[in-house]
DNA sequence: TTCCAGGATTGAC
DNA sequence: GTCAATCATGGA
């Protein structure tokens, strides 16, 4: 076991990007976070202008993990871009140093197959449950700690025994685009080279269970498409409100409207809206129709 | 008990 | 092309 650290030039909102609805299957413990990346076990800890990385090989593998958190990201001009408007300079300022991660492309997919009508513990649990049935134990890793099952073990899965991690009606759906990925079927490097709504529109036809939302998804959070603008209920909602007047567009009409409005870095701003929208920080004082009646 | 969740699919128009 | 019903499941 090693440890490595890596220098940061800017703020890292480590524990609120680890659990940003990004990824599921980070677990704290005190001011740590563990999880896997790249198929071996990491430890992560703030440190204050960076970021100590812990683990087998921890040294060999620190600009690996730095590719998963993207600290290169020029944040700077990343927020000079996006953050030309009074609320998204809001967001921003709430959550500094918040990031988009860079993910392997099988387990976001799989991830966001589960994700879908389902809400952000369940999926936790349900991911879970998924590695603790058909994952590996990670080498040299926590005994708690399993690997993502790959596509080929996911499609020998049976999908009564999927259905039974709690992937409800979702579990043909998985089972169908494992089989697909393990075949060969759909490329996630041809993919990535794809401008994005014509990538989106590669994935949404080539997989199951993957729709306009779960694509954009799969872009932004592991295919490097930075201009990619997942639209949720929250997306959704924080659109409509905040730059619509409140006047409720068509989830793939927002989508393409957030591409265009905030342009390369769109994706930035589509996951400061999500953020700021789903918690009590953005949503508070902000007013307009959809917000909740509160008695007294 | 009803409503909601990082939605997709299917069929009707 | 758009729209509504339907799909499991757990938490609030």
């Amino acid at each position: 076991v090693g440890s490595a650290r890596i220098l940061l030039d800017h703020p890292y909102a480590l524990e609120a990007t680890l659990f940003s609805g990004q990824a599921f299957r980070w677990r704290q413990a005190g001011g740590t976070f563990t999880g896997i990346v790249g198929g071996a076990p990491v430890t992560l800890r703030a440190a204050g202008g960076a970021i100590d990385v812990s683990g087998p090989d921890a040294e060999r593998r620190a600009d690996e993990v730095e590719g998963y958190l993207r600290t290169s990201d020029p944040m700077a001009a990343i927020y000079r871009s996006i953050g030309t408007d009074e609320s998204m300079a809001g967001a921003i300022g709430r959550w500094r140093g918040l990031h988009l991660l860079r993910q392997e492309p099988w387990e976001t997919t799989a991830s966001f197959i589960v994700s879908s009508a389902s809400n952000i513990p369940r999926i936790t649990r349900t991911l879970d449950a998924i590695c603790a049935r058909f994952g590996k134990r990670a080498a040299r890793g926590p005994p708690g700690l399993r690997s993502f099952p790959p596509p080929a073990v996911l499609a020998k899965a049976t999908p009564g025994s999927l259905a039974a991690c709690g992937l409800g009606y979702r579990a043909r759906y998985l089972s169908s685009a494992a089989r697909c990925v393990a075949h060969g079927e759909i490329s996630f490097e041809d993919v990535a080279r794809l401008p994005t709504p014509a990538a989106r529109d590669r994935l949404v036809e080539a997989l199951d269970g993957v729709g306009p939302k779960v694509a954009e998804c799969i872009l932004l959070f592991s295919l490097g498409k930075d201009d990619a603008f997942p639209v949720d209920r929250w997306v959704q909602r924080a659109v409509a409100d905040r730059y619509l007047g409140g006047q409720p567009l068509a989830p793939a009409k927002v989508s393409a409207w957030g591409r265009e409005h905030f342009g390369r870095w769109a994706g930035y701003a589509q996951q400061y809206l999500f953020q700021d929208g789903r918690t009590k920080a953005g949503a508070a004082g902000r007013g307009g129709p959809r917000s909740p009646l509160r008695s007294q």
